[in-house]
DNA sequence: TGTGTAAGTAAGTGACTACTTGCATTCTTG
DNA sequence: CAAGAATGCAAGTAGTCACTTACTTACACA
């Protein structure tokens, strides 16, 4: 492995556990496996290498992508919010982190906000598809319904660790039981969902 | 102002703007127009300090409380959605410091973590009794349905401020939609809001 | 073989950190 | 007024922080 992807690396990873101020030039070197002179040389400060750090892992991130026009929007959905949920789980110790640094390195969050603000674009474009298409039988924003599908998500990638008994079980389950119950919102059907039926709605949901 | 309050106060304040680490003692001294020693002297530790601050703060927390029985319920719940996510928007500096302390820190998350945990037993049960009242249509889980409005509420309050193009406008009526959607989900209906007629409710949704 | 580049070692700088000590001052209260 | 408590002031301690300087080593390549 390369020196400065080392350098990288171990940045983000001191960064997600102690912070921007955690970080000492120290501790990452000696996670680097390097000495703390080579990071001065290769990046000039401690700030300009935890910018390249986060600007590193946002160009890295990437999550389903979801069709242009809906087909199957629970399969779909759920599909999205999965690969959502999984990526803000991975990332949440540096996502917390990274949004408690508003106050004092604003420009940090600024990019750091690229990712979370694609996918709200993504969803909401799908949103409104389903909309035009006649597949959601009630009124709704599509706005504020992303808004409510990736809050839902947000608050359990980053809640569940400290307050387990807050969220549905089983963990595995919980993106999808959230989509089930925005589809309900609006009054989407499909497939392997019977609106009429709400015994087999009800069926489904307790077995899954 | 008590001498001791001041402190108290300072050190909430501090801790919101600059996190655990940036809360230097000498600046929580100068906010609250006391001298560094009085603190030492009044607290024994800047780790004592915080921790009383925090707990000062805890203690003062409170918003609306749900009825037992549900009578109108998207009067009951806009009230409520809208009191805690004021209560959460006033906090969100200090909420994201903490949050970010986990790690390093994790006792002193573990009673911040009371408040959101009694709100969100509050609200289980709410959604319990309108179910168990048949004032529901719909099946759902109340955990599922209880995450899904809080975490909308929090990632709100949490983001807004960061990406306000990702959230419902204005951010007066947001908590107020959030409500409405998950009541839609539901299937509950009340008097201001005719399930058949979705002119009625789309036209009521706009106008708020 | 010589040169340039990335890396390491050792030592140190000045600023800041939590926290202490000793003594003088002010405030409260009996 | 007197006693005791709370507070302030000045100075200092031991440690950490980001970052620098000066010098050495290892290696790639012409």
């Amino acid at each position: 492995m390369n020196h400065r992807d080392a350098i990288l690396a171990a940045a983000a990873g001191i960064f997600a556990q102690h912070g921007f101020r955690g970080s000492t030039t120290r501790r990452i070197a000696d996670a680097a496996g390097v000495n703390e002179i080579t990071i001065f040389r290769q990046f000039g400060s401690k700030e300009a290498l935890i910018r390249e750090a986060m600007l590193h892992l946002t160009r890295s991130a990437s999550f389903a992508i979801l069709p242009d026009t809906p087909a199957n929007p629970e399969r779909e959905l759920t599909e999205w919010s999965e690969s959502f949920i999984q990526h803000l789980r991975l990332r949440s110790s540096i996502i917390r982190k990274t949004m408690s640094e508003i106050e004092e390195r604003p420009e940090m969050c600024e990019f750091a906000g690229e990712v979370p603000r694609r996918a709200s674009n993504d969803l909401c474009l799908y949103l409104t598809a389903l909309k035009r298409q006649g597949m959601a039988t009630e009124a709704f924003e599509p706005k504020t319904a992303a808004a409510m599908l990736m809050g839902s998500i947000f608050a359990d990638a980053m809640g569940r660790d400290m307050m387990p008994d807050v969220f549905p079980q089983p963990q595995t389950k919980a993106a999808h039981k959230y989509t089930q119950l925005l589809l309900q919102a609006l009054g989407v059907e499909n497939g392997s969902r019977k609106a009429t039926s709400k015994q087999t709605k009800r069926s489904k949901q307790l077995s899954a």
